[in-house]
DNA sequence: GTGGTCTAGACCACA
DNA sequence: GTGGTCTAGACCACG
């Protein structure tokens, strides 16, 4: 797993690196039960503060997809979420899909090619997930 | 046009603005060529500072979606974008769908959930741009 | 509004602002809408690290029970949770409670003894929530 | 008498194996006189280092609900505390208590849930402590 | 002015 | 060794 920072960016560096493991483990990339590197260890190879990487740790423990252990070290949890998510979060979520899209709208993406980048994406993830469409699904 | 800020959320108030009207743009529910109020007069309503509302006006004419004129104040421009957005534009946007996306699949809503979801609001988007379920939409 | 900590207590710093808003929140001590200090002024008052003061307030936020503003420092939210919380905690929380009382329990207290400590405890929070019991309450 | 760990919790191993032991015997399950697993032995069947378990136990034992022979290993204690508590357990317990269910209160569990919990808690004790909620129970 | 982020270095508890 | 806490000081974005 290599993560790619851009410092500098806006975008806060504990977000980046909590945003590519979300990605990693949506995709399968990142297997459930694999260990991800310690704090310190990240830090060292990504050449920014430890506690940048704490931080982020932290983030992907309170959403439930990081089990942090004082032996271990960081690990992929194996059943992030059994049931439907918490109460509130589809909504929230649901703002958050409408104002992006609504930007691709703004600038020019049309629907029906914003709606192909949201199938190839979610056909992207791991297995289990397939599209509504046909039994080719990716296409 | 009603804008519902959320002080003491984590989204700056001037990105808040400026999602909301992207959002109504991209509806219908703020037509092409209707005024927006002035940034003192919408300073006002909202309760917060000009400079505020200033900052997200100034944003949507970046983007193109506003038109800034000292006399009739801000426009929603008629021709947004009529061709294919500016390069790097999509390839940025479709990163940012792909940790949204993402985002939801680690919380357990799975990949058919995910696309009803992208397809209904993309569909509540103004005509032109619609693509319906059946064979011929997702492409 | 006055806070103790015991520096030097196993308990994180953070951890015990935390717990002492938390309860200043449920007897009403602490009114919905009324501001606390900024967390450098707090620090300062403390005489401990605002970083310390920050996780405190980042917590309690997390929790739903502060609002953080750029303009007006940490608020006490009106509308902490309208209905009931969120899927889970209910459990987690009762598992903490039969781990206080049966720690009661070894220590010789015995049954009537602990549920007069809660009865009195939960009537000390503010109106609305009173006990069980008849008319009278408190005893 | 099964311990369930949860490894990777925020809360330390010893204390998790300490903890459920106090609520086995406060609820009898687990019988005062009879004897637990060796450290070592418990420490391989829950896969652990035997310090935390030597840990746990001498927790246990200074709480005075353990007895530590060399011969006969660990036994729970026929008189873990006739009296009262010894000075000072009841005040840092009671506010314990307190932050426990204004935590409640916080998160929307109103009075009655939470005293509703607590009652059922207690009368899940073993017998001798038991309290109805009849008009004798609560005082 | 506010909160938020990042860095740096120290110390501690857990395993 | 691990993660967790606290301190200290710098800089930035928001309002």
């Amino acid at each position: 797993m290599i993560l790619s920072l851009d410092l500098g960016s806006e975008i806060p560096i504990y977000q980046q690196i909590r945003d590519q493991v979300v990605v990693a483990v949506a995709t399968g990339e990142l297997a459930e039960g694999s260990a991800l590197p310690s704090t310190r260890q990240l830090a060292g190879d990504l050449g920014i503060n430890f506690h940048t990487v704490n931080k982020a740790y932290d983030l992907l423990r309170r959403e439930g997809l990081l089990l942090l252990t004082r032996k271990s070290g960081a690990v992929v949890r194996r059943d992030p979420h059994s049931g439907p998510p918490e109460g509130g979060f589809a909504e929230e979520w649901a703002g958050r899909l409408r104002t992006l899209l609504a930007e691709a709208a703004a600038q020019g993406l049309d629907g029906p090619t914003v709606l192909a980048a949201c199938t190839t994406t979610v056909n992207g993830f791991r297995a289990g997930q397939t599209a509504t469409d046909d039994e080719g699904g990716v296409r």
